[in-house]
RNA sequence: GGAGAGGUGUCCGAGUGGUUGAAGGAGCACGCCUGGAAAGCGUGUAUACGCGAAUAGCGUAUCGAGGGUUCGAAUCCCUCCCUCUCCGCCA
């Protein structure tokens, strides 16, 4: 949610910055609703400010023991007119709060111009994508060797599900374990064990509700309870309605999830495989941090994702999406895209960023700013690191072998028992 | 699932209709005291929003959430949420 004085204020910079991103404000809208707010306000404080007086005079005179029956019905009259203007104010609120809630961030200045995913800006790249002597399977026919399973699947819950069997599980695990402990051991995040459903207070606070609700998988009793999207969701949440001590900022925070997504409105798109499923495992880096030190936090985030994949050597480039492609609530996103020979093409592993105050404005969370004294809305980030079901898939396909074999990399061989190879499974 | 207890400020905790934003304490900040520190003493110490040029001033709201009663609600009534204890069930 944006700053209300800012829009306030700085409306028509702010609905500038917005079309930037291709989100068009109703600027007229906004300032015509704005202006009968504060009529409305200023007048229903006045009439409770009167109230108030008198009330405080019949408690007065009732004391002195006189005769209060004048007063109240003097006070009674203001009560009716309380009333009134005060559903009106609070109607226009809702409304102003629904607009609201509906804006998307402003994107950071650096972001670059654009429309879509087209015209976001490579930042650097690492590795080389490997060079096959043999025609490459893509990960679906490859897969099929190693116990990826997708008819299974299919059978047990549906389209865009699978099943793994054996090593392939194991190695799922294995990648997850590996990420875990990189960014714990070296990276200096503390592992979070968290709730996969959550309550809609929360993806109000991390911004997937009210707009993105068709986004979300929800549970169809009373409980109210969406399944998670991301790890973000509980992950972010565990800062709302709290005020933090400067001396626990930054927070550097890792879970593994898995994470639920509907996919609506995806139809077509990456229907083969596992590189878009309704359920995925993620490995999710997020930090809370002093507004002056998120960017810095941003660079560093992402480089902590980028780490994962040099370990596993996998190649891969890093892109700053430009403002068209943002999500609803970044101000400034990289996305890291890993090299799939079965493919030819880079494709999103890793999605950083910085949502400035923007979900911990939503959510109210802040921190004690020692120079102040007073409780200030810190800045959330996070990033993938990483979707583990595609690091799978970039694993296999970039480091088959003729003869369908899998060669694994160092790193990961001590998470499976020290082999060296998967190799494919036979009659079974 | 059954029975009970409870949710008040950064924390603990008082408060059952009338100048209560809320006693008292802890913590924290500043000052005095001290060679220095502790203790002691003094002062201060919520958040959001509105009007406003204002870091001035004034006002409004906030005692789990929402609704109701009333001239007036932290206090009374209703609904919901959460926490704790005991019993049952269960991995």
């Amino acid at each position: 949610m944006l700053d209300s004085r800012r829009l306030r204020s700085n409306l028509a910079e702010v609905a500038a910055a917005l079309a930037r991103r291709g989100y068009r404000l109703d600027s007229e809208r906004f300032q015509a609703l704005e202006e009968r707010r504060k009529k409305l306000q200023v007048e229903t404080q006045q009439l409770q400010n009167e109230r108030n007086a008198r009330s405080k005079a019949i408690g007065q005179a009732k004391a002195r023991g006189e005769d209060i029956e004048p007063l109240r019905a003097q006070v009674g009259e203001i009560g009716a007119r309380l009333e009134q203007v005060a559903r009106e104010l609070e109607e226009v609120q809702q409304e102003l709060a629904t607009m609201m809630l509906d804006m998307p961030n402003v994107p950071h200045e650096s972001v670059p111009d654009g429309a879509s995913e087209d015209d976001n800006v490579e930042i650097r790249r690492w590795g080389a994508p490997p060079s096959f002597d043999f025609k490459p399977l893509d990960h679906v026919e490859l897969g099929a060797l190693h116990g990826m399973d997708f008819e299974a699947a299919s059978k047990i819950a549906g389209s865009r599900f699978v099943v793994l069997r054996g090593a392939l599980a194991r190695l799922q695990r294995a990648l997850t374990q590996f990420m875990l402990d990189l960014h714990t051991r070296e990276h200096g995040y503390e592992e979070v064990y968290v709730p996969y459903l959550v309550n809609a207070d929360s993806m109000r606070g991390t911004g997937q509700l009210p707009k993105f609700e068709e986004d979300l998988f929800a549970i169809r009793d009373e409980s109210g309870y969406y399944l998670i999207p991301t790890a973000e969701v509980p992950v972010t949440n565990l800062a709302r309605d709290r005020i933090l001590d400067a001396a626990e900022l930054p927070q550097r925070l890792v879970c593994h999830t898995p994470c639920f997504r509907s996919e609506a409105g995806s139809y077509g798109k990456d229907v083969r495989g596992m590189i878009r499923q309704h359920q995925f495992e993620k490995v999710e880096l997020v930090q809370l941090v002093r507004p002056q030190d998120s960017y810095a936090a941003l660079e560093e985030l992402t480089r902590h994702a980028e780490t994962v994949l040099q370990r596993l050597e996998l190649p891969y480039r890093v892109v700053a999406l430009c403002a068209g492609d943002l999500g609803f609530s970044s101000a400034k996103t990289y996305d890291i895209e890993v090299w799939l020979p079965g493919q030819q093409r880079y494709r999103e592993i890793s999605s950083c960023s910085n949502f400035e105050d923007f979900q911990a404005r939503r959510m109210q969370a802040r921190w004690r700013n020692p120079e102040t004294g007073k409780p200030e809305l810190l800045h959330t980030l996070n990033g993938s690191g990483l979707a583990v079901g595609r690091c799978l898939v970039a694993l296999i396909e970039n480091f088959q072998e003729a003869d369908g074999r899998i060669r694994l990399p160092a790193a990961l061989q001590p998470y499976m028992g020290g082999q060296t190879h998967l190799e494919p499974r036979r009659g079974r």
